[in-house]
DNA sequence: CGATCCGGCGCC
DNA sequence: AAAGGGCGCCGGATCG
């Protein structure tokens, strides 16, 4: 059943039954390119792409019921259509369903729902109604306008991710094993690792005499070094440069490939690369930032040492656009600090940052920066701070101020009105129940945590709206380039970075699209800021060769 | 035994 | 004195 809505949620006309959805929105898309108002895209989208049906706009109800719970702090409550119905019309809330549903015999979960959360009541009317009641309370925030921003560009956002789960990102899996073999010698039977990693296992385990020594076990490395008289806070491998032994190069060495090994190797190769593609499951708004997070694949942290293998189709490149120093520029829009937007005008903006600030230290300007975003203190760090402050105090002074909310117990939000969520119960700021006497130095801790959280979150939740708008934007042009049947694809989304893959002959095109999408992004969402948003874009046959 | 936590490290 | 945000994924260690 579809019903046809008015822009302020009102039915209009009489609900309509069709076949199937599939022909419901192909028909109907075709016919007027509607916004489509449904409960979730990332159920429904990818059903209708396998059967080659696009949508232009949508309004995820989920999505939004999620956002506007969280814009009055109400984090973690079930945002599935019949639940928001039930907070309507005061009925029993209906938990939501486990996101990785196992096919495991009934729970108690199971056994809690009603057969029939909506009482009897047709869906489509529950949907119709959940809607008009969610534009009114997008009415009600304090910045409406930029909320229904948010909304669109959530919305857009599931679009865009079911459809890059659909393409896929173009990956030649021969290219890849051959690699591996390079890196870590030949794969071995099942079970054994592979040459080059035995053989440094081997060589570490004789350099700290230790032969039974197994170097992917934290606990046994911190023995054999004990034993050999080096006491180690810990095996991470920033401690372990410190120290002057014949076993660490070995043990560097091992981590990478073993990293390698494990996250990237031939069992990732084998089970999400297929046909050509790797084909991640994206999930919009699974960081609570607003950016994305995928479910298995790790798609979002793709070893640089492994994009050789991301390799376009013949005749195809890949476009690949990352938003450099996108969390400052976003802070100098944020803070209305016109002198910070305009340092990034130069294009390297640590660069203006250090002959302003920093008497020309590039590197002291960058952690200067990034400290002000992470609320970083230690070494130096607390200095730089300052200096960056003497001169673009609105910047340094917004962050502050999200630290200061943070720790007193307040919520923050993003430009568009993405909230953080309240403090877990840990956290003691602004309780009523003083904690007992040994816990209270623990809790300043913990409050100084939750004040870097709230720091970060501001200018990170922030870029993330922007990198949704740009997203939103970008979809949409895409569609007119090329031929049909061989439009350029968006393939990649990882927080500021979108790769599109498309025939070498459109790629000019596709870059200039690129960059006016980043420019609409950043008026569209930031509105009339001095700052810049600039893409770093390069048209390249093989991801390994953008950067 | 599976479920969960933790250390470690990759990405941004 | 020290004080770096957000994730996912791996293997090992530990819990129930």
């Amino acid at each position: 059943m579809t019903q046809e809505l008015t822009e302020d949620g009102r039915p209009s006309g009489e609900p309509r039954a069709w076949a199937d959805l599939v022909t419901a929105v192909g028909s109907l898309e075709r016919a007027s390119a509607p916004r489509w108002v449904w409960a979730h895209g990332m159920d429904i989208y990818p059903r209708l792409l396998a059967a080659g049906v696009r949508v232009e706009r949508c309004h995820d109800v989920e999505l939004t019921e999620t956002l506007l719970l969280g814009y009055i702090g109400r984090w973690g409550e079930p945002r599935s259509v019949p639940a928001a119905w039930a907070r309507l019309t005061g009925g029993p809330v209906p938990a939501d369903k486990p996101i990785r549903a196992k096919e495991t015999q009934p729970t108690l979960f199971d056994a809690e729902q009603p057969a029939d959360p909506l009482g009897g009541v047709d869906p489509l009317k529950v949907l119709v109604a959940v809607h008009a009641d969610q534009l009114r309370r997008i009415g009600e925030t304090a910045a409406p306008g930029r909320f229904r921003l948010l909304v669109a560009a959530e919305s857009a956002g599931a679009l865009a991710a079911a459809e890059m789960g659909h393409a896929g990102l173009p990956w030649r899996a021969d290219v890849h094993s051959a690699l591996l073999t390079e890196m870590l010698g030949p794969r071995q039977a099942y079970g054994l690792p592979p040459r080059k990693l035995g053989e440094l296992s081997e060589r570490i385990a004789e350099a700290l005499g230790d032969r039974k020594m197994h170097p992917d076990s934290p606990a046994e490395l911190l023995k054999a070094f004990a034993k050999v008289g080096i006491q180690l806070r810990s095996t991470r491998s920033w401690v372990l440069k410190e120290v002057d032994h014949p076993a660490v190069p070995l043990l560097l060495e091992y981590k990478e490939l073993y990293r390698i090994y494990t996250a990237h190797g031939w069992a990732w190769l084998s089970s999400w690369v297929h046909d050509g593609r790797f084909r991640p499951e994206y999930v919009p708004g699974g960081v609570v930032s607003g950016r994305w997070a995928t479910r298995g694949g790790g798609a979002l942290q793709i070893h640089k040492r492994v994009r050789r293998a991301a390799i376009a189709d013949p005749g195809w490149v890949l476009v690949v656009a990352d938003a450099g120093q996108l969390e400052p520029r976003v802070l100098a829009a944020l803070a209305g600090d016109d002198k910070l937007a305009l340092a990034g005008h130069s294009g390297d903006l640590y660069r203006a940052l250090a002959d302003e600030a920093f008497g020309g230290d590039r590197p002291r300007a960058k952690i200067g920066m990034l400290a002000a975003l992470y609320g970083q203190t230690s070494g130096e760090a607390g200095a730089l701070v300052a200096a960056l402050r003497r001169k673009f105090p609105r910047a340094v002074d917004y962050v502050e101020k999200a630290a200061q909310i943070g720790e007193s117990g307040g919520l923050v939000r993003s430009w568009l009105g993405r909230t953080c969520p309240p403090a877990t119960s840990g956290w003691t700021g602004g309780s009523l129940d003083p904690e007992p006497v040994e816990e209270v130095s623990d809790s300043g801790a913990r409050n100084r945590a939750r004040g870097r959280f709230t720091r970060n979150f501001v200018v990170q939740a922030s870029a993330a709206d922007w990198a949704l708008a740009l997203l939103a934007t970008l979809r949409p042009a895409l569609t007119g380039i090329g031929v049909e049947g061989a439009r350029p694809e968006l393939v990649f989304f990882q927080h500021d970075e979108v790769i599109v893959h498309c025939r070498a002959e459109d790629a000019a095109e596709v870059t200039a699209v690129l960059e006016q999408s980043a420019a609409t992004a950043g008026r569209v969402v930031f509105g009339d800021t001095p700052a810049r948003f600039p893409l770093d874009i390069a048209a390249v046959e093989c991801y390994a060769d953008a950067k």
